[in-house]
DNA sequence: AGAAAAAATGACCACCTGGTCACTTTTATG
DNA sequence: CATAAAAGTGACCAGGTGGTCATTTTTTCT
């Protein structure tokens, strides 16, 4: 968490901050983003940010619970109970991500990148919490349906779990190959990370998968 | 490709070399390989290395195609119409890859780690040729399914191979999962990658993966 | 055996990283 | 206004990387 230093800075300063190391980690790996370079684009010392944050780790998972935060104002609203079925909630939950998507692209984009390297050692205990909770829920999820008679119970809800978890993670990946977007440079260049595609037209890509998702699962 | 003085290395200096850099490179990603550690380890001389090759990456790609030229030989002689059904040709293939798991660990496990790694930058080359040929050959096997009116016609081949290779990914690491695996700690104290498992056991968690798909896929 | 070619060597290079800390500048206080 | 506390600074550090190359050792050939 940052030091006390850093809340008591102006709060454009405090944003500009936020987002120069944003745009870093949203277009690096953790191990590879560098400190440096955004402190020279930021125009200011290497030293004042040890005196924001305890290190780069501190600075980052600060990053990542603000991102957390923000995204989860979408999503936090959605519930089960409003919904006919479990893909419907399921579509709006994705919906509603691809808003958060649209109208915070820095932080939705290094939640993306963050989920990509899933896998970087430094961040090894981060990504097991972030990994348990998700299948945790999901494993919630589908326990429910599961005792509603809405999904088959011939499988290990484990099972389901993975196999959900796995495929909404690639549903954003799918939507980039299939529109042909880059974020990366989108991201750079500092227009929308979604180009000009509307939220509407991604849901197709959503659709096709839940369509699969819908038959593997149903009873 | 290797310079012509490594292939005149004796075929034991050869396989110590090469088992080494695929150790390292399996518990590593590319960046994080250290060709200095290897080197210690292996008791010779850092420039040797650049005397059998052009370098770092071009180590790693001539580790790559021994990797891949040997499971080739495992799962090459699998053919869809030794089969009476799509699944069950899948299903013959992951018992092949399983065989190949087993027999050589050390090269299953650089391409798993590989797979990993996919959006490690400095081998975007080489992870986006091995993408687009994974999800080619897979839009290949659909739409054959397709056509003989085995799958469902009602979405794009594109989004399936996308969902087919999404799910064959991760089937791997669920296993690892679901079994308690640790491969890195496997492959750093010499056992075999997958423990005392047997691979009949593995293919547990294949076939429900499998049960998923079927129903996804199927008209 | 002697010369020439090939292979092996390891100190060294340039470069980059996260992090430090003595020092300067700014701000707040009495 | 003077003093003290807080904030900002950037040269510097240790540690790491992939890669180089003059030199030495080994092998090959006559």
């Amino acid at each position: 968490m940052p030091k006390e230093t850093f809340h008591k800075l102006s709060a454009e300063k405090k944003k500009k901050i936020i987002d120069g190391f944003l745009r870093e980690f949203s277009t690096n790996s953790y191990d590879d983003a560098s400190l440096t370079t955004v402190v020279k684009s930021l125009g200011i010392a290497k030293g004042s940010i040890y005196q924001y944050f305890d290190g780069k780790l501190d600075l980052f998972l600060f990053l990542n619970s603000e991102c957390g935060a923000i995204k989860a104002k979408y999503i936090g609203h959605v519930k089960r109970g409003d919904y006919p079925d479990f893909w419907a909630y399921f579509r709006a939950l994705y919906l509603e991500g691809i808003k958060f998507d649209l109208e915070h692209p820095l932080e939705s984009n290094f939640l993306h990148n963050l989920a990509k390297h899933i896998h970087a050692p430094s961040l090894k205990e981060l990504t097991k919490q972030w990994f348990d909770q998700v299948i945790g829920i999901m494993c919630e999820w589908i326990q429910y349906e599961v005792d509603n008679g809405h999904f088959r119970n011939d499988l290990q809800v484990k099972s389901m779990a993975f196999f959900l978890y796995t495929v909404s993670i690639s549903i954003g990946d799918y939507m980039r190959s299939l529109y042909g977007l880059n974020l990366d440079e989108n991201i750079k260049s500092g227009k929308p990370v979604f180009g000009e595609k509307r939220g509407h037209i991604l849901m197709n890509a959503v659709d096709d998968y839940i369509s699969m998702l819908r038959k593997a699962f149903e009873k």
